[in-house]
DNA sequence: ACCCATGGTTACATTGAGGGAACCATCGTG
DNA sequence: CACGATGGTTCCCTCAATGTAACCATGGGT
């Protein structure tokens, strides 16, 4: 079964997906998608995963983050309820970050897609290396005359 | 325990992501994450998980996508391996689109997110309303004095 | 006196994703 | 003859996401 032409059909079997009966107009699950499509939450996110951290700590943890964006990305993470932020009182003020029950309920899911995307990438890889190079199989690539 | 009050810390037991060694440079599962993030990818991937349509079916059936962007991004996960695509030298050509083989193993994690996503959208528009009308908890919920 | 670290905020520039409309070729229909 | 449906492509424009850099207040080190 070569991978190209490898078509699926419908198969019922496994957990199929499927938007509320909303369908398209403001689906909640769009929502949230949205916000780990974006180029930082599902870092941080991971990141705060293996435990808390500090403001400063979280920017060296996360390389090329900016501090805007990381300050934009974790106040979004905490009104989303995603991750909690603490100030110790001091000086200078300690700000902390962390996951709370909501955020780390998220992992699994979140796990298993990453996991997924480890363990495909390779396919994904080949296939655009197929799609690119030229659409028709490695070998002869000329039709017969 | 106080949803907005939920710090979990480290908890070892559940399934913890961490990204490839890589870190950060040039993460593969960072590009797959970056397509199901963009707006419709994911969508057509639901949609076909039905069972494979045709180009203007698929227009009809995901609405308020463009033409435009709907080839584009069909274009995409047909590259990335994740769908076939299938003209019928019929006049006009019949063009059909479905998942391989790749794009239905991707059902399973991904619909397990989708179903994180419904099951806690409450609770996030509920840490949303916390977080934007004034943080603290709204009456009985507050420390005791 | 100066620099660095703390945790940000603000202003400004860039970039790329995405929307909208027009165009293309063929065929069947009214 | 004109129009709609087939499946796109191409150009143009806009807006939101993101990056860059500067600034702020405090206090400790050297």
């Amino acid at each position: 079964m070569n991978p190209q032409d490898n078509r699926a059909g419908h198969l019922h079997q496994i957990p199929l997906p499927s938007l509320p009966p909303n369908g398209h107009g403001a689906c909640p699950v769009r929502d949230v998608l949205d916000r780990l499509g974006d180029k930082w939450s599902t870092l941080i996110l991971v990141t705060l995963a293996h435990g808390p951290q500090r403001f400063n700590a979280l920017a060296r943890s996360v390389p090329d983050i900016s501090r805007r964006m990381l300050t934009e990305t974790l106040r979004q993470l905490e009104r989303d309820g995603l991750v909690w932020r603490e100030v110790a009182p001091s000086t200078p003020p300690a700000v902390a970050y962390g996951l709370t029950a909501l955020g780390t309920s998220l992992m699994p899911p979140l796990a298993a897609l990453i996991d997924w995307a480890e363990r495909h990438q390779p396919a994904i890889a080949a296939a655009r290396d197929r799609f690119d190079t030229g659409r028709v199989a490695p070998e002869e690539e000329s039709r017969p005359a």
